[in-house]
DNA sequence: AATACAGCCTGGACGC
DNA sequence: TGCGTCCAGGCTGTAT
């Protein structure tokens, strides 16, 4: 499931294969709804002769810059006057990947979307579910700039955070899967920094005191770091892998609760549980995140103070 | 304002 | 073995 490391790595994998500047010689579409709400033909039309020019990511989208300009040969910034006129919006959803390939090599039957360049690869974007979207935009902002801030922008302050927590009334786990309020969080992640944290799924936001949201942003924070290293989280032996040259994420093994229902808490030694919460699968441990705040029970992180 | 739920999808796990 | 059923989940749109 990619989140905010899996997007990250997948980027950075796609810019070291030298994505950038290399031309869609071609385009094919292989299933109409990942580039909806254009139609298959329209898009490839939009798209087809231009370059790649940039590469980003913003929550858990990935940002292809898009230039008409023909890629000029020389060094220097050549391209000065070439207008950034698109940008090709990825979100993988559910099982989303891209590879970049050989064309030689043989198709998947769950390739949706594929871009042949002109230096002879082809970018597959590959989803067995048929979740994920290719979104051509002129004005990738008006997107992007409804999402949060990113966890990782150190320029997002802990009082920035605790603020908005009390803005709302929403269970923290709602409100931190809620793209709108943090941008890149997902069910895996969102568990994992819920139980080191010592917070339960279902406390209501405005209830996090300011040491506690202190503490929250500083393990989502460390979670995600410790995933980057780990090139992201992939789920499960055969399942399939987001990363975009094959090689698995590593991070599966750092999961302390995340698909543990009955298992032992490493913390405590309680059975871990799951319950719904925001219609997601949500595992927590009962006794190391109590639903009331003030509990004695001393948060994960060693060093930490439990509290007032 | 917050929540619930359907819809989008397929493959793997499970029970019989 | 093979079938049917359920479940996983990010996000949007609609209803409550």
């Amino acid at each position: 499931m990619p989140e905010l490391p899996e997007v990250q790595t997948i980027v950075d994998d796609l810019a070291a294969a030298g994505l950038v500047g290399r031309r869609i010689a071609s385009c094919e579409v292989l299933w109409h709804n990942t580039v909806r709400p254009l139609s298959p033909t329209e898009f490839h039309h939009r798209i087809i002769g231009l370059r790649f020019a940039s590469l980003a990511r913003r929550g858990k989208y990935i940002l292809f810059g898009l230039e008409s300009k023909p890629a000029s040969t020389g060094e220097g910034p050549q391209g000065a006057g070439a207008a950034q006129s698109l940008q090709l919006l990825a979100h993988l959803r559910m099982t989303g990947q891209f590879s970049l390939v050989s064309a030689e090599e043989a198709p998947d039957p769950h390739n949706r979307a594929v871009f042949t360049l002109d230096d002879g690869r082809q970018l597959r974007f590959h989803d067995t579910r048929k979740f994920g979207r290719l979104i051509l935009a002129e004005d990738p902002e008006r997107i992007t700039g409804r999402l949060g801030p990113e966890p990782l922008d150190p320029s997002f302050s802990v009082e920035n955070f605790y603020a908005a927590l009390r803005r709302h009334k929403r269970r923290i786990k709602a409100l931190l899967l809620d793209q709108h309020f943090l941008a890149g969080l997902g069910n895996i992640y969102c568990d994992e920094a819920l139980y080191i944290s010592g917070i339960h799924p279902l406390r209501k936001s405005d209830s996090i005191s300011a040491k506690e949201a202190d503490l929250l942003l500083a393990t989502i924070r460390e979670v995600l770091t410790a995933a980057l290293k780990n090139r992201g989280t992939s789920l499960g032996d055969g399942e399939t892998n987001y990363i975009s040259d094959g090689r698995r994420g590593e991070n599966g093994r750092a999961l302390q609760v995340y698909g543990r229902k009955g298992q032992k808490c490493a913390r405590c030694g309680s059975s871990i549980e799951k319950i719904y919460v925001a219609q997601r699968g949500s595992h927590f441990c009962p006794s190391c995140q109590p639903l009331k705040p003030n509990n004695p029970v001393s948060p994960a992180r060693s060093g930490v103070d439990p509290g007032e």
